[in-house]
RNA sequence: GGGCCCGUGGUCUAGUCGGCUAUGACGUCGCUCUUACACAGCGGAGAUCCGGAGUUCGAAUCUCCGCGGGCCCA
């Protein structure tokens, strides 16, 4: 059989592709494997497989097909994380809508059709870059099926006390008029202007008058000596005239402006901080839409900057203002549409946060790498009001809850009763108060909502199968640990007390190859599409695992996909020669088979050990190494004389080459799945996918013949070396050659050589002579400590030749010392005795080479 | 402003519970089409391991300070 002489990766890629079946990767719900569950990371369905996915994806399948492999019953689901506003935004714009231009119903329905457009395109995307996806286990957020768990989880936690209704501040982003969690809030530092104001007999600093509507009360530092008589007085705020008391805090700092700070309901977290502390009224200048409000009295109707404009003009005039002066400031942001938030005060839902509850679940599960479990510590740490969960949004799971339109009261749903949307039925039973008039809540569930209960879903829960939480691995990226996986913990801990998962698995960012993050504006943007249709997905996977050590950030670089690309040819160049020469008889081994397949069997037990530690770069490098410089550089020149021949260890290098590329060949099947299932079927029945990962054998690693074959191969390389030096063909015979070693097989040595090898033993007719010594810092370093540097100095002056291998004499700052053997190494030289001959020295051989 | 990670040949990177000649890839230079592979093989050049101080017989590796980069956040 003659295989082609390049490997046509997309045309093989494709085939398999079409060939292999969903089933091959379904989790058996009756298996007696151990289980491994992967709470897979649902991602949005914007259409397209972002590459950062993609590295996660690459990672998450090692482990699962390495899993499969190993002999568990593996879950690699498959979710889609829908609901949220980019669907709004952009159905808004492909239908040339906005939201309350059409019903609910409506809306909700395109939105429904644009995602389930886009889920499929990236079903493609997933298949071609060879995931071994369970597809029996996939999940979609928008589907009654899963987000009436998403509402069962909100029932469930509102009657333990976890989920309760307030009115509190808020972040509001006014353009998406909704409410946001602090994790969805960005910062960005911008240039603000600080502006002094008269205020009645004080002056004070602001960044933001427009809120003087809005200003509740007046703040200095309880030490600050200039202002201490006007502590609970009162004054009257410019423009508007209402009277406000002077408090004193000692967050105020007195260097800051005027030492005088003004609270408003609210221009940022620290106000909010004042306003509980101080027990102060609630003025509300702003209304959802970031239009001052009827308070704001000339200035209502208009937008803050409106505003911010129009009455630093007026005060100006009036002489309210005296001075203005550039400030830095960090601005919060919103997420998705980069607005500037505001802080409104509105009845929303909200999840109480144990922070002791998720440091303690956090300790529970182990971190790969460690260090990333400070993130989620550190964040835990600065949560300082409750996960508002309402959004104002309509894409969304709706919020399971009615209100009583005679006494106002809040009707939550029962269980049973769902999944259902408020707005849509009423609850079949009446209010408390006997009355059965309700509305339904309009607010919607925040997505993570539905995201933070993956792990649960994927593991059973309220399926009718056993829940088996904790789910085994957790993949994500380090970016949402402040979100998923911290909201993640906290929903497993409140709903069900089970940690959700024994292993999080961190991956870094992909950046571009400039080094910064990716970004269309920066135009460093690669999609995995593109790298797939240049170089196939093997090779891409291939970037993926060896790009960078895992839970670091990884720069995209097509160098690393071409030398993927390269490293599937030169695997496919050894399989192509070694094809015919395979052969499943065994036969007696000769040393350098048992050096090979030591190495192969050292091989397989130091992939098992990095595996296992989600070392994936140091894996693959491992396999690479054996087959690219263990095998083709120096097993195969090595054996092919053998192979060639008709001798008689043809059989055992056949038989070697077989059990090499047969366990390299599943070695291989985590992270080139095409390639190593092409491989493997002219080896092989069935699919690789489906085999086990080989097995150690313990016995055939051995030092001795790793030694044996290591010499041999250092022997073959010094005489391929001399003739490359010396400009002889590789091919072309050498006049003869001794062998002075303990090697008694070289056969191999001379196929290679292409030349007679006359073995000897002793010395060869050579003068060997001492040259140097050269000391061994290391144990010189722990017997001799500060005299190790002098001794070191002093072995140059030692004349080699009498010093021999024995004990050396020295004498060192007037000392005379016996240094013994361990603490140096003498380095000879060979001498050739009047011979036409050259002469290799090899470890402890000597190559005599006849011109 | 805080936290985390990082700074190693031209470029990217391994190594970091201290120890001899610092790993590999790409690039580069020279030789070779050797019955698997020129997308290759063989050989070579190329590194004050960011700077400084300290600990130590000995530091890329540990400690401190500084500079620079990236990310996450306030």
């Amino acid at each position: 059989m003659e295989l082609p002489k390049e490997y046509d990766y997309n045309a093989i890629e494709e085939k398999w592709m079409d060939t292999w079946q969903d089933s091959m990767y379904y989790f058996d719900q009756n298996s007696q494997k151990p289980g491994f569950i992967i709470d897979t990371p649902p991602p949005y369905p914007t259409g397209n497989f972002h590459i950062g996915n993609a590295l996660n994806w690459c990672y998450i399948d090692f482990v699962a097909r390495y899993k499969r492999m190993r002999g568990y019953n593996v879950m690699f689901p498959e979710g889609w994380d829908c609901h949220g506003l980019p669907t709004e935004v952009k159905v808004e714009e492909l239908h040339g809508i906005t939201k309350s231009q059409v019903s609910r119903e409506e809306f909700r329905r395109l939105c429904v059709e644009l995602t389930t457009k886009n889920i499929e395109r990236m079903r493609n995307s997933l298949r071609r870059l060879g995931f071994s996806i369970d597809w029996s286990n996939e999940y979609i957020t928008m589907e009654p099926e899963y987000f009436g768990k998403t509402q069962r989880s909100f029932v469930q936690m509102y009657a333990n006390g976890r989920i309760y209704q307030q009115n509190h501040p808020v972040n509001w982003c006014p353009r998406c008029e909704t409410a946001i969690a602090f994790a969805e809030v960005e910062y960005d530092s911008r240039e603000t202007v600080l502006n002094y104001l008269n205020f009645d007999e004080l002056k004070i600093a602001t960044t933001r008058p427009e809120l003087l509507a809005a200003c509740v009360a007046v703040a200095v530092n309880p030490e600050d000596e200039r202002y201490r008589d006007f502590v609970n007085t009162e004054i009257k705020v410019p423009v508007f005239g209402h009277k406000v008391r002077v408090i004193a805090d000692k967050s105020v700092d007195p260097a800051f402006g005027t030492g005088v700070v003004m609270i408003c309901t609210f221009g940022d977290k620290q106000d909010v901080r004042w306003w509980v502390d101080h027990g102060l009224p609630l003025r509300r200048a702003l209304d959802k839409t970031g239009k001052m409000t009827a308070i704001a009295g000339k200035y209502a109707g208009m937008s803050t900057e409106e505003c911010k404009k129009t009455i630093i003009e007026d005060m100006k005039i009036a002489g309210t203002l005296y001075r203005q002066e550039k400030l830095d400031q960090n601005v919060g942001l919103c997420w998705r549409c980069k607005t500037p938030i505001e802080i409104l005060s509105e009845r929303q839902w909200f999840v109480r946060i144990i922070s002791d509850e998720i440091l303690n679940t956090a300790n529970e599960v182990a971190w790969v790498p460690d260090y990333m479990k400070v993130r989620l510590e550190n964040w835990t740490g600065t949560m300082e009001w409750d996960w508002c969960i309402s959004r104002q949004r309509i894409f969304a799971t709706p919020i399971p809850a009615w209100y009583c339109t005679k006494c106002g009261r809040a009707k939550v749903a029962k269980e049973e009763w769902l999944p259902l949307d408020p707005t849509q039925v009423q609850p079949p039973e009446p209010c408390e108060c006997g009355f059965s008039g309700f509305k339904g809540e309009e607010d919607v569930l925040d997505t993570w909502m539905d995201s933070s209960i993956s792990a649960l879903h994927v593991c059973g829960w309220l399926s009718n199968r056993n829940l088996l939480l904790p789910a085994q691995l957790r993949p994500q990226g380090y970016d949402i640990i402040r979100t998923w996986a911290f909201y993640t913990i906290l929903r497993s801990k409140a709903l069900l007390n089970i940690k959700p998962w024994e292993t999080i698995l961190l991956n870094g960012m992909v950046l571009g190859e400039d080094g910064h993050k990716m970004s269309k504006s920066r135009n460093n943007f690669v999609v995995p599409e593109e790298v797939i249709k240049k170089h196939g997905a093997d090779a891409f996977r291939q970037w993926a695992a060896i790009g960078g050590t895992t839970g670091s950030d990884i720069i995209f670089s097509w160098k690393d996909v071409v030398a993927g690309s390269r490293f599937l040819q030169k695997l496919w160049s050894i399989f192509r020669f070694s094809l015919p020469h395979l052969s499943d008889e065994p036969a007696p081994f000769t040393p350098v088979d048992l050096w090979l397949l030591s190495k192969l069997n050292r091989l397989v037990k130091d992939a098992i050990e990095k595996m296992d530690a989600y070392q994936f770069d140091e894996t693959f490098k491992a396999i690479r190494g054996f087959a690219w410089e263990i095998l083709a550089d120096n097993y195969i020149e090595l054996a092919k004389s053998r192979l060639y021949g008709e001798g008689k260890g043809k059989k055992a290098a056949q038989y070697t080459l077989f059990i090499t590329m047969e366990t390299l060949t599943r070695l291989l099947a985590p992270f080139l799945p095409y390639f190593s299932e092409e491989v493997h079927s002219y080896l092989n029945q069935g699919s690789v996918h489906l085999q086990a990962w080989p097995e150690v054998d313990g016995s055939l690693i051995n030092e001795e013949a790793e030694a044996m074959g290591e010499q041999i191969k250092e022997i073959a390389a010094a005489i391929r070396r001399y003739k490359s030096e010396n400009g002889i063909a590789l091919n072309a015979p050498l006049n003869g050659i001794e062998l002075y070693s303990s090697i008694t097989d070289a056969s191999d040595i001379a196929g290679a050589a292409n030349t007679e090898i006359r073995l000897k033993t002793g010395t060869p007719d050579i003068e060997v002579v001492p040259v140097e010594i050269r000391p061994n810092m290391k144990n010189l370093g722990k017997t001799y400590r500060s005299k190790a540097r002098p001794i070191a100095e002093a072995f140059k002056d030692v004349d080699p030749v009498p010093a021999g291998s024995e004990n050396i004499e020295i004498e060192v700052e007037g000392e005379v010392l016996t240094i013994d053997p361990s603490c140096f190494t003498v380095i000879k030289e060979m001498h050739v005795k009047g011979k036409a001959v050259d002469i290799l020295a090899v470890g402890n051989a000597t190559i005599v080479i006849s011109r």
